[in-house]
DNA sequence: AAAACGGGGAC
DNA sequence: GTCCCAGTTTT
């Protein structure tokens, strides 16, 4: 029949009943969308559920603290998208009196809201007719036009543009996203994709051409930097030395305990040698050395964990004391979240 | 246009 | 190990 026609019937027979498409409330189509960016559906599904059971309406979530998002964000990474849902739960709140923007233009002016979310919010949630562009429809696209530039190139990009721009069906919006979105992540997937049960195999360029494994092309990106992290994990009296961090680096707002870092490797006897509170603090030996290789898309962090004791102090700059099981109640990344919980809980 | 921003799962 | 995930923001 047609592309639209063909994807949303076969949407409608095998779709997964997810949670956010059991709704039409822009306040969780939003969230939803936030969560699944660069994130896989079966790693979203407990935080959206957390999130919506903890801040029902957007009210809830502008009251809230930017701590509390964040400690609920915990272990899903680009914690920037839990800082701007909290900016933009306020802003909602305050600016907009509660009432969430009802067009493309007003989605994309939020923060954290770019392309693709604000044509997701727009078509799922008010069933507007702009077409979502994120790595499945790129995906689905480059195979079925035929697009051997990449993918992530200005003009891979416009080509994919320009090509759902004539198969998008302008009056079934929220159909045609849901549907061209879960045809790349049931049917075209990235490595052994399901040609036989697509719905489009007949008129699939890739297919016909036998170049389903080498489309879509993607240019290289940049291999990880190395960094060298020593957390001296500091005890006075199960109290232990925390602070935030605040430069604009990764885990931007989480907590961390004392870090020297280095861009390259130091032995055990340099790092311990350097007293990084003031030569009147008296430090022990470590209790133990922890050490562990933490992998980023963009970094690889090789980390030490020294466990030391001190006498009690008074910590200078933005430095505190928790106690132990307290600690579980400030934001961390997974890392140390993990440390936490497997030496001092 | 390119880089930065997390973490997990599939291969 | 590599790639990719319902991308956005900053440089």
């Amino acid at each position: 029949m047609s592309f639209s026609s063909d994807i949303i019937e076969w949407y409608n027979k095998h779709h997964r009943h997810l949670p956010w498409r059991e709704t039409d409330n822009p306040y969780y189509i939003w969230i939803s969308e936030i969560i699944l960016q660069q994130t896989r559906v079966v790693q979203a599904i407990s935080y959206y559920h957390d999130l919506i059971t903890h801040f029902p309406s957007v009210e809830d979530m502008a009251q809230a603290s930017e701590e509390s998002i964040l400690q609920l964000w915990q272990g899903l990474g680009y914690y920037s998208r839990a800082r701007n849902l909290h900016a933009t739960a306020r802003e909602i709140a305050h600016k907009h009196h509660g009432t969430f923007p009802a067009s493309y233009h007003d989605l994309l002016a939020l923060k954290g809201v770019g392309p693709y979310t604000a044509a997701a919010i727009a078509s799922f949630a008010f069933n507007l007719p702009h077409p979502v562009i994120d790595g499945n429809v790129m995906r689905v696209l480059s195979r079925y036009i035929g697009i051997s530039d990449p993918i992530n190139s200005s003009k891979g990009k416009k080509l994919i543009h320009d090509a759902l721009s004539a198969l998008f069906d302008n009056n079934n919006p929220a159909n045609f996203n849901q549907a061209i979105m879960e045809l790349g992540a049931l049917i075209c997937k990235p490595t052994s994709p399901d040609c036989d049960y697509c719905p489009v195999r007949s008129e699939c360029f890739a297919r016909n051409h036998g170049c389903v494994d080498i489309l879509p092309v993607k240019s290289k990106k940049k291999p990880a930097r190395n960094r060298y992290l020593h957390y001296w994990v500091i005890e006075n009296q199960g109290n232990y030395l925390l602070h935030r961090r605040t430069a604009n680096d990764i885990w931007k707002n989480l907590h961390e305990f004392l870090l020297i870092e280095s861009p390259v490797p130091l032995t055990e006897f340099d790092i311990l040698n350097a007293n990084p509170i003031h030569p009147d603090i008296v430090l022990s030996k470590p209790d133990f050395v922890h050490h562990q290789i933490h992998q980023l898309t963009h970094q690889t962090l090789y980390v030490q964990f020294y466990h030391l004791h001190t006498m009690h102090f008074e910590p200078k700059n933005d430095f505190f004391w928790v106690k132990e099981y307290e600690l579980k109640n400030y934001s961390m990344p997974i890392l140390l979240r993990r440390f936490t919980d497997k030496y001092l809980i």
